[in-house]
DNA sequence: TTGCATGCCTTGAACCAATAGGTATGATAC
DNA sequence: GTATCATACCTATTGGTTCAAGGCATGCAA
């Protein structure tokens, strides 16, 4: 009974992260508004979250960083590796299949329907 | 990294019994079988995860169980209390809120829609 | 010079699914 | 008759992941 994120969140940063990340770089700071903003306020991320995300992607070689300086301060962009966007191909796939299932049994089709 | 079951599992367990239970009482191992039959074995949960449940939400107050000899075998047949029809609208409530603000990112609809 | 937004980071606790066990009965097969 | 399987219940432990709560540093505005 988390007072600020609902459950369900198993996965689903990593998931929005990588997606995010399809659209071009971006750093964490910029992620954790955009995860905000795009969720309409639904899903929302601490810091503590995304950065440790980012890290075991980099780790993974999912995603590569670039620090650079914008205005005095410095960023770290990250960017899909190919790695990355099979990953995310791979995550939103089975994301598709886990929501259809559940669905499936909060319809109450009462059937056991082939693929 | 889970080698059974995919991510995205986080409260799933909890929701999908409550929902089954909607429809009737049931036992816990008619419970992993149905969740496995129903979800056409995208979801399949082990004993070991659904009688913990079972345990916590009865503890809550949300199911309630009764023992019963079928077939000379003993069952704990568990039904839906008030509070646990509740918690299943909350429940799933919440898990359309997820599950839409997640693809609304997937999709990349780049606008914050109100309710 | 105080405060706030930006931008990065780590540590600790808490939660929850999953694994891997364990007990016992009835039915079936050898 | 006894070995095996499906049924039916249960718990302890592990591991992964989110989250809260910090800390550090810079630039800009009051």
């Amino acid at each position: 009974m988390a007072a600020t994120n609902p459950s369900f969140m198993n996965g689903v940063p990593e998931l929005l992260v990588l997606r995010l990340l399809r659209n071009g770089e971006m750093y964490g700071y910029q992620l954790v508004q955009a995860i905000r903003d795009e969720t309409g306020e639904v899903v929302n991320l601490g810091e503590g979250v995304v950065y440790p995300v980012l890290h075991a992607l980099e780790k993974a070689g999912a995603i590569i960083g670039h620090r650079r300086a914008v205005n005095g301060r410095s960023r770290i962009y990250y960017a899909l590796s190919p790695a990355g966007v099979s990953r995310l191909t791979e995550l939103t796939d089975l994301w598709a299949r886990v929501t259809g299932a559940v669905q499936q049994v909060l319809v109450g089709d009462t059937h056991a329907g082939l693929v």
